[in-house]
RNA sequence: GGGCCUGUGGUGUAGCGGUUAACAUGCCUGCCUGUCACGCAGGAGAUCGCGGGUUCGAUUCCCGUCAGGCCCGCCA
């Protein structure tokens, strides 16, 4: 035997008659006595092969010694199966390999899971053993399929003319946004550099440089608390343009995310993407990354309500607040009373303090606020959210955000036990004009709600001295099928408009200068208007995939508690790594 | 930081205040020439996550803790 001759799955019927040598892992092994039938993976997918003693008394009996995932270079003779032998199940399953030579190249201890298809494994066993998790078919499509659409990104770029380049791994922190992940310095006795949240600096850093057109796929690092869509490094898809604004900008990644959908999913986007301001999508959703597979959409109610006898009604909206109803269609018959109990519970976690709810009759709304309303109301109520017999209305009131939050949350859980999601759909749009920064009550100082070097709308800038709230930013997010898929803006390149910002946001010119000067400097030496978007590419994949946990689309992926099963990282260090970093571990004090 | 859920042979589950801790699968042995999640027969394999409490008795109830998951806060 010389080597390998074909990938598994290349052993179709026009390979028949050929001699053939595989390498692979044994799948499954079918031993019958004189007939031993072994699944043969590589990693194109299975074949079967066949020993028996009119072929090879030899290969038989090495057979006989194989075991799940047992690794093999096999030769033999390709063949057409009986036909009422062929597994229509796999693709390769009306051939078979009949062996002649089979070589043992290394077995394998009985696993701690089997290697199949479907799996009902735990997570922390799986990525214990991330390796065996990762031969299985699903998880080897769903690599394959990120590799082709980082491909197809990169072709894309290339052709638009962006130039792939790196930036450092080791930088400096920065005090806005998320947390820091530090690494010492052990040149600089008590200094750290921090791992990049995103390339945002030095991406702009490159617009100065006279790039014109940049892009990178690049991990990130955010310390903050995980979720099902959220790890801690992550990779972006981080572009840059000089010279492009908005609208220039947004056609050409929509033509980028079109061909991702159509080379990896043969459909066809629509194009342009819908857009919705950051104000009608809290409005008509409750989240500025609306899932609009669904309708089911919040409706305003506050002026028909304002005047009522309800008073949790009126006094959210004398005190600046909102209310905001949703229409659960049809389902007023099949709820129990403690069943829409549940759903007050469930938007508590949002923190609202109740949710009133009606039910709709023919000629009534029945419930136990229905008293409160005059039949002009009831009537309006009944008319702005569509009310029909058999409707269940809930309704919230209280300060917007909480509104927003509890309504959005309450109509996606709907929207999910109802079926009313069609997975199939793959619903893009643009999240415009949001506000550039947000008060924090907890501070008192405003933050950037993109980051600091968000461009203002040209037409807000006068407002950013005394009214910095009410300032929208010319950014866009990305989303798909509720999920944020990335963000971007245009930039602030003017040092006195940068240093405006700054000040807004509360920095001292000492701290803005001890922060960001290489920036303001930068922007002394003649820099281009330009802008830029970051896409989560663990997300699309996540999306591509039909997953809903990121932990699927990346091959070693951190637990909810930021930790790795297979390697046990996080872990302590030697004390001379301490030493030579100057770096002590302070024992917890214990309660 | 907070809330909720889960933890039982290798794996996935069942179970119950007193059991020989059950089932499936995997593993081992034997048989089997057309299987494909092969089948058949037999066998080994569990201090029921850990610590404490209640109790005559705890895998079961309670408290704590650890690990995993989901969510809120946090993060864009």
């Amino acid at each position: 035997m010389i080597g390998r001759t074909h990938y598994c799955t290349d052993i179709t019927e026009s390979a028949i008659g050929s001699i053939v040598e595989l390498k692979g892992w044994a799948q499954t092994r079918r031993d019958l006595g004189q007939v031993i039938f072994i699944d043969l993976r590589d990693r194109s997918g299975i074949v079967q092969i066949v020993a028996n003693p009119e072929i090879s008394n030899e290969a038989l009996e090495t057979m006989d010694k194989v075991r799940n995932e047992y690794v093999l270079h096999v030769k033999g003779t390709v063949v057409k199966r009986d036909e009422e032998t062929f597994n229509e199940k796999i693709p390769t399953g009306t051939v078979e390999v009949q062996v002649e030579e089979v070589t043992i190249l290394n077995d394998a201890k009985p696993l701690p899971f089997q290697v199949e298809d479907e799996t009902d494994v735990s997570e922390d066993v799986r990525l214990k053993y991330r390796y065996l998790d990762l031969r299985r078919a699903g998880m080897r499509e769903t690599f394959k399929m990120r590799h082709r659409t980082t491909k197809i990104i990169r072709d894309f770029l290339d052709e638009q003319d962006f130039l792939e380049m790196e930036t450092p791994m080791l930088t400096k922190s920065t005090p806005e946004g998320a947390r820091d992940y530090l690494v010492p310095s052990r040149v600089h006795h008590g200094q750290f550099y921090a791992l990049p949240q995103s390339p945002q600096l030095f991406k702009q850093l490159l617009m100065v440089s006279g790039f014109e057109k940049y892009y990178q796929i690049v991990r990130c690092f955010r310390d903050e608390d995980l979720r099902a869509d959220r790890q801690p490094e992550f990779t972006q898809v981080d572009i840059e343009a000089s010279f492009m604004n908005t609208e220039d900008f947004l056609p050409m990644m929509e033509n980028m995310m079109r061909r991702v959908m159509k080379d990896i999913h043969d459909v066809d986007i629509e194009a342009p993407f819908k857009r919705l301001t950051y104000e009608e999508a809290m409005h008509r959703f409750g989240s500025d990354k609306p899932d609009t597979r669904f309708g089911m959409e919040l409706v305003e109610l506050s002026d028909i309500v304002k005047e009522s006898g309800f008073k949790v009604f009126t006094d959210a909206v004398k005190n600046g607040g909102i209310v905001k109803g949703l229409n659960v269609k049809g389902v007023a018959d099949s709820m129990s009373r403690k069943e829409i109990d549940d759903q007050a519970e469930f938007v508590a976690i949002y923190g609202a303090k109740g949710l009133a709810w009606l039910k709709v009759e023919e000629d009534q709304l029945k419930g136990p606020i229905a008293k409160f309303f005059t039949n002009e109301e009831t009537a309006a109520l009944r008319q702005a959210m569509d009310a029909e017999a058999g409707d269940l209305l809930f309704f919230g009131a209280d300060q917007h955000q909480i509104v927003f939050d509890a309504l959005g949350a309450l109509r996606l859980k709907f929207g999910k036990e109802l079926g009313l999601i069609d997975e199939n759909a793959f619903h893009f749009l643009w999240v415009t004009e949001f506000p550039l920064m947000e008060y924090d009550p907890d501070t008192g100082k405003y933050s950037a709600m993109h980051h600091p070097f968000t461009r203002p709308m040209p037409e807000d800038i006068d407002k950013l001295d005394d009214r910095p709230e009410e300032v929208k930013a010319e950014a866009y997010d990305l989303v798909l099928n509720g999920y944020e898929l990335g963000g971007g803006s245009q930039r602030i390149f003017e040092r006195d408009l940068q240093e405006k910002m700054f000040k807004a946001l509360g920095f001292s010119r000492e701290e803005a200068e001890e922060q960001f000067g290489f920036l303001l400097n930068a922007f002394d030496y003649g820099t281009p208007p330009h802008g830029g978007i970051a896409l989560g590419l663990d997300r699309l994949i996540m999306i591509l995939a039909g997953s809903n946990n990121l932990r699927d689309t990346i091959a070693f992926p951190k637990t909810a508690s930021a930790s790795d099963p297979l390697t046990g990282a996080p872990g302590e260090v030697n004390d001379s790594q301490l030493d030579e970093l100057d770096l002590k571990v302070i024992p917890r004090e214990e309660e």
